[in-house]
RNA sequence: GGGCCGUUAGCUCAGCUGGUAGAGCAACAGACUCUUAAUCUGUGGGUCAAAGGUUCGAUCCCUUUACGGCUCACCA
């Protein structure tokens, strides 16, 4: 008979209950998520939107409806110039119009905020994230806010003294709920001047423009961030949505936005957690934050297998700040992973076993891009992996044939983790790591009449023998070779690598040889 | 000033809806005629920051303290 499992305890599943209890029956939840697209979108901000995705899918596993809703806050003003954008000078001149409005610098999408999105669109499926996209430029400026921002301004002293509860100075007397972007210039540089009580606005602009706008039919208003955010809780019935630490703060805006929502749009406000901020190690030059670069989610792809990243966020609690790394770390990262997917596959037999066995599965299972594969996947060290592809410059194909053992069904994610560990090699690994094997054809090193016999004699040994019998059993014939030759082993095995790979220490020997292959390596050490 | 988080083996951390602590690396010992942070086996090592409290029982819950980090009080 087989041991039950344990409930889960996971993050995303303790959260998805507390949805349930908190929210109470529901025909379907709606868990929430979004960022302001004024830069690349980084790895720090897709932290947020992974955490709503396994929260959702933790949900959806129970058996719930959810509605997994992304808002791109693209019509928020342009503030600043990031630094690892093109054209600077260029996009300067747009400062204080909203960023939808914002060209795209490379002429590719129809503004600088769409450019951003798609960047980010276009890779979330490979993570196995599909959200509802919203397009919040797009509702302000079709006017389907209007009595959001109308039921702001009726409560223009209610949100005040909200706002005011936790600020050093209070809100002018003139202040109001809303702000407006210039119908005549587009930017945010204007003053409301008043408000009929119904939809009319009235707004004075620094280029001169003054004017009364219709609420109804204008594009020109938006509410201010700590009362757009509860009036969309409302509006989409958020029941999840977690943010950063700095929203998460007593008189940050998550706390404003709760009385807000309740006291102003009637909404209880949704289950929420904070999520901590995102390291980034190693990664030499490329991701220095100094040069204004930021490491987005296609620069993590490049690295890691989508499900490496997932496990990389599913194996840690939202609160806790960690590094995604570029450096030797990488390694370690896949190794942890190879560990975790060999736990999921061999069932525990007691029940201390299967509750240690229950944790790491559930991380396993919220790793995966889509569903569990049946059977375990192909498993190959990264390092050994690393080594082939070395020697192989990079072919994956040979590789395949090389290993000869992959079924069809285990190849794609094969191939996809090669990718990353030849692109990691390339571009991340220490010059330690790296070699290339030397050109056939091209001098050996000098050395002595004795041990270019020896060297050889290895070769002859190699095209002889290797791979008819285990490897160990196979090295001691080399070290019998050494000793007929009267050669220190240290010395013998630099001048092996000098020939194989042109520099002075490489991997193990005997086991980089089997790695290299008999033909290859033979016809080096001729 | 307020809030949040952390303080567990030399290091990096896991363990937390309570049942007298785990991993990796390092160290040490043994094996291996060998080398990338990359062989195998074994061993040692922690008053779980401190003090109180709740409990049959606390690393885990509560209170206080110390140290560290982050964050809000401008905008989003």
């Amino acid at each position: 008979m087989s041991i039950e499992r344990p409930k889960s305890t996971h993050w995303a599943d303790i959260t998805a209950d507390k949805i349930v209890r908190e929210r109470g029956p529901k025909e379907h939840y709606t868990c929430a998520s979004g960022i302001t697209p004024s830069g690349t979108v980084h790895i720090g901000n897709f932290r947020e939107i992974i955490s709503v995705e396994l929260v959702a899918r933790a949900l959806a596993q129970k058996g719930e409806n959810v509605r997994f809703i992304y808002s791109w806050d693209e019509y928020d003003v342009f503030r600043k110039v990031p630094k690892n954008m093109p054209k600077q000078e260029l996009l300067e001149t747009y400062l204080r119009k909203p960023i939808t409005l914002v060209p795209d610098v490379l002429g590719q999408e129809e503004s600088y905020a769409r450019k951003n999105e798609k960047d980010l669109e276009d890779l979330l499926p490979l993570v196995g994230i599909e959200p509802e996209y919203i397009y919040q430029a797009k509702r302000y400026r079709a006017s389907l806010y209007a009595q959001g921002i109308r039921t702001a301004l009726e409560n223009r002293d209610v949100i005040r003294r909200e706002l005011d509860a936790h600020r050093t100075s209070p809100l002018a007397d003139n202040w109001w709920p809303a702000s407006v972007f210039c119908t005549a210039c587009d930017r945010d540089t204007t003053r409301v001047t008043g408000w009929d009580g119904e939809w009319g606005l009235s707004y004075e602009c620094d280029c001169g423009n003054k004017e009364t706008v219709d609420l109804k039919s204008t594009p020109a208003v938006k509410l201010p961030w700590r009362i757009d955010w509860p009036m969309r809780w409302k509006e989409e019935g958020v029941d999840f949505e977690p943010a950063g630490k700095d929203h998460h703060s007593e008189g940050g805006s998550f706390d404003t936005a709760k009385l807000t929502g309740k006291e102003v749009y009637g909404h209880e406000p949704p289950v929420t957690f904070q999520y901590d901020f995102i390291r980034i190690k190693g990664g030499a030059g490329k991701i220095s934050s100094s040069s204004g670069e930021v490491v987005s989610l296609k620069d993590v792809l490049e690295v890691y297998q989508p499900e490496v990243i997932r496990y990389l966020f599913a194996g840690t609690r939202p609160n806790s700040e960690f590094a995604i790394s570029f450096d030797l770390d990488v390694l370690k990262v896949y190794e942890d992973y190879d560990k975790c997917e060999r736990n999921y596959y061999q069932k525990p037999e007691t029940e201390k076993a299967m509750k240690k066995w229950e944790k790491q599965a559930r991380i396993y299972e919220l790793s995966q891009v889509r569903d569990v594969p049946e059977t375990m996947p192909y498993q190959i060290q990264i390092r050994h992996l690393c080594n082939l592809l070395q020697t192989n410059s990079g072919d994956i194909d040979a590789v395949i044939d090389f290993l000869g053992d992959i079924s069809e069904d285990q190849i794609e994610k094969f191939r996809n983790r090669a990718e990353c560990a030849w692109f990691w090699v390339k571009n991340y690994a220490p010059e330690d790591f790296r070699f290339s094997l030397r050109e056939a054809g091209s001098p050996l090193p000098e050395m002595s009449d004795n041990e270019q016999a020896a060297v050889q004699a290895l070769g002859k040994l190699i095209a002889d023998t290797m791979g008819t019998m285990p490897e160990k059993e196979w090295g001691n014939l080399v070290y019998d070779l050494m000793a007929e030759h009267n050669i220190e082993s240290g010395d013998f095995f630099t001048l092996v690598y000098k020939s194989l790979i042109g520099k002075e220490k490489g991997p193990r020997l005997i086991s980089f040889l089997h790695t290299i292959g008999k033909e290859k390596a033979s016809a080096l050490l001729k």
